[in-house]
DNA sequence: AGCGTCCTTTTTGCATACAATATGCGAAAT
DNA sequence: ATTTCGCATATTGTATGCAAAAAGGACGCT
């Protein structure tokens, strides 16, 4: 899972020939779990963008001293997620509606391009297992299930993008999907924008299925339009509550 | 400059309304200061890929203790510049042949991607330096002056993606081709190559003057793929002498 | 000679101690 | 009353110590 996922970079690797058909035992060193551990938390809003990360309480609540703490800090510094104030700590990242404006329109090409190689270079039985996953998905929203929607939402996005076969472009991907995924931009949409978004995702998948590259890319970039929209609407609505 | 150009990542910022007309001297922790001092070893080759990064050498070198060194590397081995082996250390990172295919396919894209942007976004100032940027590359050219030439194309590309104001777009590509630069794949170059490259950046002017995004994104593409097959081509070459 | 084991040396991972910097509060001065 | 200064406290930055893991090598075995 993690192998193909969040491996570090998508650098170097194995030069040596096969030599490891066993998974590599995953050995974790302490401040990668840490940055994990961090990373979850900012996601799931624990830790709110702006929330200032306090070394002494996070040692205690993780119980890891300081060290892999500061060092997951700078990972997670150089990945966005948090940002680090000299001789002031460490705060989550905060986006600003055009941080976010601009986080979209990386988005629509990376996805777009993303689509265009994974209607070249998918299997079929990846294509299948899509296709599975937007099936799921399709009962989801019948049974009016966000969070499941929302989760298969994310797999299909995350495997059109395995699909395409390059580390490099699934390496951006994840790390700027995860900052986005901080904004937990899941709580409402209403009806009609949700059943355009399944049609799309329909739309989608016949592309992939015909392997029509260019449509792929096309439905893809409007897909994250779409969803850009419809994160900046409900970004004004926000505003009130979360004044200052 | 490290203000624009090289800040942490495009996230959050300056919140103080005005306050400060003075630059706010950049206060410089020591992880950051070797961080980029590392960088800088890499890319201009005293650090080879795949040399393995002594913690204790290096603390000597830069007279720095294990502490900030090691951050650095955390730091480092999120933007895919060196590689973590848990227990083993950090090793410069390599690009295999594969690496860098990868890594055109998303370059040519996030270039395109910019040229189409910066075609609307330019402003006349912005699209007239780069075109003296042009005319000393073109310069350069004819003198035979192929580390200038280089200079100067490298910051023709820069610019360009500045011009697309995008924060986001830019940091994902400063860091792809940092990586990059790092192959130092900047010595020879037949003259027929060189010849058709100057064109291709004199349409490449053409079309952003005319704010032609369409076909600017085009030339881009089409720009990175020569660039790409001529790298590629150089490798091929240097298997025999970097061996192993 | 080849190979494996055990032991020594080296190197990394984590914790903690110390130093530098920032923050908050109260007193003094204007 | 407001501002400024100075001190106490808290927090971050850096260095070092200790333990665990890996690398290297000598020795004995087959």
């Amino acid at each position: 899972m993690r192998l193909a996922s969040s491996s570090p970079p998508p650098s170097a690797a194995q030069q040596g020939s096969a030599a490891s058909v066993i998974p590599a035992l995953d050995r974790r060193v302490l401040h990668e779990a840490v940055a994990e551990r961090l990373r979850e938390l900012i996601i799931d809003g624990t830790l709110a963008p702006g929330a200032h990360l306090n070394e002494r309480v996070l040692c205690e609540q993780l119980r890891v001293s300081r060290t892999p703490l500061r060092e997951a800090f700078r990972t997670l510094a150089a990945e966005g997620v948090v940002e680090l104030l000299p001789n002031r700590g460490a705060v989550v990242a905060s986006l600003s509606r055009e941080n976010v404006e601009h986080a979209f329109e990386l988005m629509r090409e990376l996805e777009a391009t993303a689509g265009k190689l994974a209607a070249r270079r998918a299997t079929p039985a990846e294509i299948e297992s899509i296709t599975t996953l937007h099936a799921d998905m399709s009962r989801a929203h019948a049974r009016r299930n966000l969070p499941a929607y929302y989760r298969l939402n994310r797999e299909i996005h995350a495997a059109i993008v395995r699909c395409a076969r390059n580390p490099e472009l699934q390496f951006v991907y994840e790390r700027l999907n995860a900052r986005l995924q901080a904004l937990r931009f899941r709580s409402n949409l209403n009806r009609e924008k949700w059943d355009a978004a399944l049609q799309e995702h329909h739309d989608m998948i016949d592309a992939l299925t015909r392997r029509d590259a260019r449509k792929l890319g096309a439905l893809l970039k409007a897909h994250l339009d779409a969803k850009r929209d419809v994160v900046l609407a409900q970004w004004h609505d926000d505003a009130h509550e979360a004044a200052r």
